[in-house]
DNA sequence: CCTTGAGCTTCCAGTCACTGGAAGGCTTAT
DNA sequence: ATAAGCCTTCCAGTGACTGGAAGCTCAAGG
C-alpha cells in the first residue's frame, strides 16, 4: 500500500502519516524505489490514531494507548487511567468555555449593534480586571 | 512605570507584555537607560487585552477590538460582529467537546479498570472509523 | 568604592500537531 | 518521449506565548 491509498483508507492526510512516522508512531517498511510500504497493521494503527485524536487525546496519550493496545499483558486500569484523566481535562475545558460563553452572550445581547459608538462589550473589557 | 510594575498591575507576565509590544499591540516609550516606560494608557490597554484574552478572543480579534476601543467614530455593530462571531466559535467548540465527553465517559464507565487486559476503550479505538 | 542581587534588555529556541510549499525522483499512460 | 500524477525529503510557518542565556542598570549594604 502506498501512502495515497492508506491515506484514503485511514482518513488521514499523507502529510500527517509521514509526520506520525517521523515521531515514531508507525514504522512502515520501504520498497526498492524508496516509497513507503504500508501493511494492514499500519492501517489499523492509523485508524486507531485517527479515532483517538478525534476524541482529543494528545499525541503522547496516543503513543501510550497504542503501546497498551499492542501489549498483551496490559491491565485495563492503565488504559482507563489515561482516558479518565483526559475526560477530566475535557470537563475542565468545557467548564472554562461555558464561563466564557455566559459572559460573552450577555455582552452580545446587551450591545445594540447599531451605528452609535456606545458599546457594553468594550465597556466590560476596559473596566474589568483580568479574569483568573 | 517599569515592566515589573505594570505586569503586577495588569496581571500579565513581563514576557507577554514584551510580546504584545513586539506584535504592535502596545507602544511604550523608552527611558534614557533603555527600559520601557509605561503610561496609564498602556495599563488600560493591557488590562483590556488580558480580559479579552480571558474571554478567548484571538490576538487578531484583540487587535481589532483595541482599534475600535480607541476609535471615537466606531459603530457598536462592528464590535458586536466580532463578539458574536467569537461566541459562535465558542459554541462550536463546546459542542465538539461535549461530543468527545459523551463518548469518552461512556467508554470510561464501561471499562473495568482492573488487572485484566480486556478494555472497551481500546476496542472502540481500534474498531471505529475516524470521526468526522 | 565595590559588590551583590534584583530587575531590565535582546535574542534564540521550544511548545503542539500539523500544514504548505519547493525541488526533485518515480510510475503510468499516451 | 512526454506529461500527469504519484512519491520523496527538507524547510518554514502556524498561535500565543514561555524558558533560558548573555549581558546591562540600578539600589542597597559593607
Amino acid at each position: 500500500m502506498n501512502i495515497g491509498e492508506i491515506a484514503e483508507r485511514s482518513g488521514l492526510p499523507p502529510k500527517t502519516i509521514r509526520y506520525y512516522e517521523d515521531i515514531g508512531l508507525i514504522r512502515p517498511t520501504r520498497k526498492a524505489n524508496g516509497y513507503r510500504a504500508f501493511r494492514d497493521t499500519d492501517l489499523h494503527k492509523l485508524t486507531f490514531l485517527g479515532r483517538a485524536r478525534a476524541l482529543g487525546f494528545s499525541i503522547e496519550d496516543c503513543r501510550a494507548l497504542l503501546n497498551l493496545y499492542e501489549d498483551e499483558s496490559r491491565e485495563s486500569a492503565q488504559v482507563k487511567a489515561i482516558a479518565a484523566q483526559h475526560l477530566h481535562a475535557i470537563d475542565d475545558k468545557i467548564a472554562q468555555l461555558l464561563g466564557m460563553r455566559d459572559t460573552l452572550s450577555d455582552l452580545v445581547e446587551a450591545c445594540q449593534g447599531d451605528h452609535r459608538p456606545d458599546c457594553p462589550i468594550l465597556s466590560d473589557l476596559s473596566r474589568a480586571q483580568p479574569v483568573r
